[in-house]
RNA sequence: GUGGCCGUGGUGGAGUGGUACCACGUCUGGUUGUGGCCCAGAAGGUCGAGGGUUCGAAACCCUCCGGUCACCCCA
């Protein structure tokens, strides 16, 4: 049979042992501080209906979406493009099951056919937390506190959360006259003010048909202050300000009023405020926020790591609504899980100990003869829950340290005839060539002293 | 979807018209039960694919494929 040249499949990705092990030390991290927050665990099917996710995105998302199609199927499927709408299908699906508020979380692969670049590809991790049927501001302070413990316990500590309400931004539409599709082209202007400036803001506003007069008084707004200020005390007096502006507009004065609750409700769950800022200028890309829309982003100069936000989310009142008679409250924050890879991959951000291999001790094995010797020595480390890899194969025990070594394995065992005609095991510490020879009943908390790992 | 750049042994690179080189990695050895260093040696390449120009192409031209970056969009 002819060899094929292995290849991937454009923008996905193997991972190695050695990167899986950082990925899945990231992932139960943050999991564990989700379920910190009373949030559980949820897992839907990577291919849904393709009735389930069209209709859902948009028409520009939507030919994204991989089709999944079996030669004789009579279901229509697609691969999963998110983990929103699969949870908004899975609530109304077993809602009779489940009680409100409804907190889960979600991290696994979703799919999209975009033409893959630096950070982006085809087959990525999404990592959600949602609350639905909290209709009040305290579910959407509390996926923020969330979101900052999460990017805290993974070391992260110059990050800001800009906070902004979908209902403000309308309500400068109008103020300004303006109101349906035209906002849509607000709001993706609006986004760019950090990238292209307030004068690159106010050009395409122009460009895209609105009036001076109007893009003056927008920009007076939005443009005020490009500058990112934390803190709770600047939040308030820039929510004041805005109130005061937008008194006519009934619309904006609610999208303030929630801010302003959920700046309290921050204030008292200990978010620091270092990390906490009102961003009238932040739009957030998804069409489907209702309310609150929030990001964290990195506070970094250094260009390398300009990789987008941190996390992203908001409310989105009307998502569940796609799927049962009357919608549900819902607010949700995504950590953008392989940005903060990639990001703690370059700033060397994983603890010490975490290990190249899931092996911690190696076995050697002298000869044959002292094979059974190794393999019960093995077992009974086992037995003691370390992870024990036998030397397989013959090799001279000089290649089976330096095996070792090279797999990254911390411990060898040295059983040799000597040890074996003495009833002993020596081990031996590869980090600092540490020996030492102990009974061989009690090998197994010898080498768990050597390998730092605290008894029971 | 549009445009720029790139594609050389497992990996990263040098080589701009005369038939391929470096580093790392791999393997073997430097004899008896101890790795990371050092030394000696070895294996490994249809120079992304196909076509063209030329006496001769890894190099020049065309097409395709793949990668990458920017835009669009987004995690």
């Amino acid at each position: 049979m002819e060899k094929i040249t292995p290849r991937l499949p454009s923008g996905m990705r193997d991972f190695l042992p050695e990167e899986l092990l950082r990925r899945q030390f990231v992932i139960e991290r943050v999991a564990r501080v989700f379920e910190a927050f009373g949030y559980e665990p949820l897992q839907t099917p990577v291919l849904e209906l393709e009735e389930t996710l069209l209709g859902k995105y948009g028409a520009d998302a939507e030919k994204l979406i991989f089709h999944a199609q079996h030669p004789n199927g009579k279901e229509k499927l697609a691969l999963r493009y998110d983990l929103t709408v699969p949870l908004a299908r899975a609530f109304a699906l077993h809602e009779s099951k489940l009680s409100l508020p409804f907190r889960r979380y979600q991290i696994a692969p979703v799919w999209r056919a975009e033409r893959p670049q630096r950070g982006r590809y085809r087959e990525f991790y999404q990592c959600d937390v949602d609350c639905i049927g909290v209709e009040g501001m305290e579910a959407d302070a509390e996926v923020i506190s969330v979101a900052v413990m999460a990017l805290q316990r993974l070391g992260f500590s110059d990050f800001a959360v800009k906070l902004n309400n979908r209902k403000l931004l309308t309500g400068i539409g109008l103020y300004v006259g303006l109101e349906g599709p035209p906002l849509a082209d607000l709001y993706r202007s609006i986004d760019k003010l950090d990238k292209i400036g307030v004068d690159g803001v106010r050009e395409e506003l122009l460009k895209s048909g609105i009036a001076a007069e109007p893009v003056d008084r927008i920009m007076a707004l939005v443009g005020s202050g490009a500058e990112l200020e934390c803190g709770y005390a600047a939040a308030r007096a820039r929510l004041a300000h805005f109130r005061q502006i937008l008194s006519d507009v009934p619309l904006a004065l609610e999208g303030l009023a929630e801010l302003e609750r959920v700046f309290n409700y921050l204030e008292a769950s200990q978010v620091p405020e270092a990390m906490i800022a009102f961003d009238p200028s932040m739009v957030r890309g998804l069409g489907y926020y209702t309310g609150p829309i929030f990001e964290a982003v990195l506070l970094s100069a250094d260009p390398e790591e300009r990789v987008g936000s941190l996390a992203g989310g908001g409310r989105y009142d009307d998502l569940i609504g796609l799927f049962r008679k009357t919608s549900l409250p819902t607010v949700g924050v995504s950590l953008g899980i392989e940005r903060l890879i990639v990001l703690m991959e370059k700033r060397g951000m994983y603890p010490e100990p975490l290990q190249r291999t899931v092996v911690q001790v190696l076995v050697s094995v002298f000869n044959e003869a002292l094979r059974p010797a190794a393999l019960r020595l093995a077992s009974q480390l086992r037995l003691a829950g370390l992870s024990v890899e036998v030397f397989a194969g013959s090799a001279k025990l000089g290649k089976q340290l330096a095996y070792a070594d090279k797999r990254g394995i911390p411990l060898v065992a040295l059983l040799g005839e000597d040890e074996l005609a003495a009833g002993v095991v020596k081990f031996k510490r590869l980090r600092d060539q540490h020996e030492t020879v102990c009974p061989s009943a009690e090998s197994a908390q010898q080498a768990q002293a050597l390998l730092c790992i605290p008894q029971n």
